[in-house]
Parts: C-alpha cells; structure tokens; sequence
DNA sequence: TGGAACTGGGGACATTTGTCCTTTTTTACT
DNA sequence: AGTAAAAAAGGACAAATGTCCCCAGTTCCA
C-alpha cells in the first residue's frame, strides 16, 4: 500500500547532479494536506518523490473519495497522464510533509524518448503498480470490509504508516461508520 | 472494457512478415472457455490476440471470480509477468473462438532491450490499462450495484460485446443472484 | 468560567447484498 | 409429445453496509 522506489530516488538523483540537467529540475516542498495535483486538470510537471508520503486518490460525484495507493520515496506522479497526454487521472495531496524533485513534461518526454533507462523504469514501475491496483480490486469486490481492514491493518503495522481514520475508509472505499464498526468487530478478537 | 490496440496489431503483423522473425512467432486458434494462462503458474509465452475476444480474471480463494477485462484484437497478454518475472498475475480464457500470436519470452525481452518502438507501445499500453483499472475499482467501490451495471450495460451494447450472465456478475464482483435483482430493477426502468 | 460550536463515536433503522433453497424454464433423450 | 435431468430465476431470510441523527467530550472564545 505505500510503494516506495529506489531505482527510480537514484535515477532522479544523478539527473540532479549532472551539470546538464541540474538547471531542469526543481527541489520543491509541500506542507501537510497540500494538494499538488488536481483530477481533470491539466499536468504541468512530473513529480518524484523526493522524502514524504503523498496519497494519490479519486474524488466522486457523489462525494466520496477512493484512495488508490500510498507514494514514498521514490515514486513518480504524472507519468501516466505525460504518457498519455491526458488530464490529471486523480488528485494528489501530501499525507506527511513532502519533498518533491519536478521537472517540466517537455524534459520527461525528451528523456523518455532517448533513455532506455528510464523506460526500463517506468515498464517497471507501470507493471507493478498494475498488479497492485488489480488484485486489490478484485479482493475488495469478493470480500467482505472486515477482510480488507485486517490486510490494511497488517500493512500498516508493517510500514509504519500513520493513517486517519478518513483516510483508512477512503482506502477501503467504505463510509467512516462501517469502518468504526468493523474496528469494533475486531477488538471482540 | 473491450480493450483494443491496432498498433500493437501492426507491430506484430510486421514482425511476422519479417524473415528474420517469422519462425520465432507462432500463430494459434484457441476454442471458446480454452484457458491458456493460469493465475500463479509460469508464463511461458507471451501473446497477442490477432483475433477474437479473451478475457482476464482472477479467482479468489473464496471460489469467486473478479474479470479484470476483456481483451480483443492487438491486446498483449503476460507482458507484466515478463516484465517483473513474476508467475502469472491471472487467469485468461477465451471467450469467443481466438487466433492469437505467440512469442517467447526470450525474444520478447531481447526486442525490449533494443526496440524503443516496442518500448513505447508498452508504456502506453500499460498506462491506458492504469487508468481503466484504477477508475472502475474506484466507481465499482463508491457507487452502487445500479449504477455499474447501468455502465456495463451501456458498454455492451456499444461494444456489440456477448456476455452471459455469469460474466457480468464476475465483471462487477456480484452474484448471479444480486445481478438478476439489479436487472429486474431496470426494467422497472 | 460558561456556554456555543465543533468533532468523533455509536444507536436505530433502511437499504443493499449474499445465502440457501424452492420453483420455473429449458434442454435432451426416447 | 412426454418426461427426466439440468439450468436459470426468484422467494425468504440473514448479514453487511449506509444514512441519519443524537450524545458525550473537546475546543475556543467572550
């Protein structure tokens, strides 16, 4: 649930310390709950994490938010819609203080055009975040909340991620008040 | 839902008529239910449907099934698990008679290693898959039963798609039971 | 310090969905 | 055509989830 990157932290690393490209790209910070991007705008710039957890999640017509993965260190933002020349599939907000490495579309489209590197990388990253997305769909379809908050739970202790309440329901797609039952329904054992 | 690539189609077309290529692709005709990828088994091909319409599911341990999507002409299958090496993410069966063509693995990832033109296709690809897969986990989840069938209604009938029943119910991650319901309540309107 | 305003939690009830089993419809065979 | 077997649909009840609203605890301001 909170992916994190590392091959992708060095690449954009050594791209900030080559001469040539260090003017390109921008060291940016962002405070709690800052929204970076925004579903259905335009993107300006690709984003990589830099230090920080950001949540990337779905804002419905009928008002109610899906949270699609957690993002540390590492991982990019904007790639889809750059891929794709599309507007911004989701919103983005900082869940901790963010640091955040930007670069323009035009230089992520030039690189993406002559660094098979770079390729190699989103391939990857794309895959992975596939079989993330679509084996918790169809695991959130097929069973029951009180399946899906155990594995929540679990991922949770295990990255050491602290959540809010708000933000456990919008991961589970659930209202507060079913997520409060079934937290109750857990201390029973 | 029906999912289509024509340039993959092209590529692999223009790969098949190339001498140097012609013996290392394989053209195959599958009957319909054919199972040809098994979730957690190894992949030992890769594959491209020429012709016909697959579908791409995952059966959970619960004995319920959740259809990730329907794959038609120029769709790529066990490209994500050749890209991370990983065993199959999930199970694919024919749903209408299919022609499909089929590459090792091996030539798959030499063609990766030095074709930016494949590089492309994939990214592409597989970022269009992201945007599909993570909208509809985050409708599926947020609204009713309703109005996702409503969607899936509509996208049948655009698509000319044949589904039965079975395969809707695995499409929305519902029982046969609760999607007789739901159509009832449509013809009510 | 008193009280208005806000917040989080949970009770009560309505709605949705699943499970189990019976009824109805279709298929297939003689 | 008539009947047995198989498949599809639906009724009845149980379980899960959502909605609405109230209550207790906290915050914040005059």
């Amino acid at each position: 649930m909170l992916r994190t990157n590392n091959e992708f932290l060095s690449y954009i690393k050594e791209l900030y310390s080559d001469d040539a490209y260090t003017r390109y790209i921008k060291v940016q910070q962002l405070t709690v709950d800052a929204q970076f991007l925004t579903q259905g705008e335009r993107v300006h710039q690709i984003y990589i994490i830099k230090e920080g957890i950001a949540k990337c999640f779905f804002s419905e017509e009928n008002g109610k938010d899906y949270i699609l993965e957690f993002l540390g260190k590492g991982e990019i933002l904007g790639e889809i819609e750059a891929i794709r020349e599309m507007p911004c599939l989701c919103n983005v907000a900082a869940v901790t203080t963010l640091e955040v490495y930007s670069i323009s579309i035009k230089l992520f489209n030039d690189l993406m055009d002559k660094d098979m590197r770079l390729n190699k990388l989103l391939l990857k990253e794309l895959a992975e975040r596939m079989v993330n997305t679509s084996s918790r769909a169809s695991f959130q379809q097929l069973y029951t909340v009180e399946h899906g908050l155990a594995k929540l739970l679990e991922l949770r202790d295990k990255q050491q991620l602290q959540l809010s309440k708000e933000d456990m329901a919008a991961y589970l797609g659930i209202t507060l008040r079913s997520l409060n039952r079934a937290l109750k329904g857990f201390s029973h054992h």
